[in-house]
DNA sequence: AATGAGCTGGACTGAAGAGTCCACTTTTCC
DNA sequence: GGAAAAGTGGACTCTTCAGTCCAGCTCATT
């Protein structure tokens, strides 16, 4: 990503970066240059020379989110049984949005949509959309199967995402209420993974 | 609202609200006050004189969208079949998060959140948790009369929640797609009392 | 040890925007 | 009709911050 190749050192530039997300996640986008530049223990032209403005800045912030993103939504999926694998796709989709890296990187990417909506898109490509996408897939996998009786796949994706989501990810963007703890999570999507069954279950 | 009483003109305090509610919303809180003066045809003074400062103009736009939402919370809930009641409760929700309106006061209270958290906690109290409470409320009542059988209505109320606003609370924050229909509406309303009802009837 | 790329830190420029001031006009109320 | 309150518009101050500049430092390679 830097712009000036050379000798320019990598583990710098994700320092630049874990300061930047920081910074720019709990203060807001507005939040100064000189603070990241502290915070990464660089100075400020450090930061210029491996990223050349503050927006290109928060695109490789963004970036970087998206490639993260995009591995655990691939983990879930082949279960046994399809409660297990409904609730490990929720354990899935709460961490991403429970942690305070997710809160903060969805809160980030939501000021910058007005002035980079291309950056919004290919996050909520790579976020909600694609964790959709893929329990759509499974879903329709099991209804061929006989397992489950889905009439409309990516409704229903939709319903169970929303279920397990639920009020956090407003709560979290909003800064009311504490991050959730790990039992939580858990109780969360099995009980919802349970109920999902008998809203689809085959009879 | 206005800071100094006398023979201040409320509509024009209307006005500027309206106007700011517009400006702020779609540009983003850093949007500049002459804008607003001038989308509300008044001068940058008269801002001041009824509102005192920036922060204080937002605070009201805030106040008073809380107070807007209140009233369509109360209307659902006492219907002949829970389906009806249910639907009720998703349309009323669905209608105040896809509105323009509501996803730009959402956007704006968000970018509010690190600087007025306890603004963000009003809003928050009077949507989103309001709403579930309601809901809740109302599954309580039901199960008691032996309509539903709902074990905890607080997760419930989130579920139901969740289902009917899905994705598309996210994809306004974020800017992408268009409104929705009010047909679309209906039918998310109507399929998703419908699955609750499944998971949670009383067989 | 010499070269040169990258880094430091601090000073600097320029733009944007919040909030103020002021001379003047309009409205409202008696 | 006159006084007081409210509004207008435009200039003005002050602060904050992105981005630049620069003089001196570090350190790897040769």
């Amino acid at each position: 990503m830097p712009r000036i190749v050379g000798q320019i050192d990598q583990a710098k530039s994700q320092a630049i970066l874990d300061a930047a997300a920081e910074v720019l996640g709990t203060g807001g986008l507005s939040a100064p240059m000189d603070e990241i530049a502290r915070r990464a223990c660089v100075s400020k032209q450090t930061i210029y020379n491996h990223y050349g403005s503050k927006a290109e800045l928060i695109r490789a912030i963004v970036d970087r989110r998206v490639e993260e993103i995009a591995a655990p939504l691939l983990a879930p999926g082949a279960q046994d049984h399809p409660q297990e694998a409904l609730a490990g796709f929720g354990r899935v989709m709460l961490e991403l949005v429970l942690r305070p890296l997710g809160r903060s990187m969805l809160k980030m990417t939501v000021q910058a949509a007005d002035d980079m909506p291309d950056l919004a898109r290919a996050f909520y490509e790579a976020g909600p959309k694609t964790s959709r996408r893929r329990l759509a897939e499974f879903l329709r996998e099991e209804t061929l199967a006989g397992r489950l009786a889905v009439d409309d796949p990516d409704q229903a994706a939709d319903f169970f995402a929303g279920m397990v989501i639920g009020v956090r990810q407003i709560a979290g963007l909003l800064g009311v209420e504490q991050a959730a703890q790990p039992e939580v999570i858990e109780q969360v999507a099995q009980e919802a993974a349970r109920r999902f069954l008998r809203a689809y279950g085959v009879d």
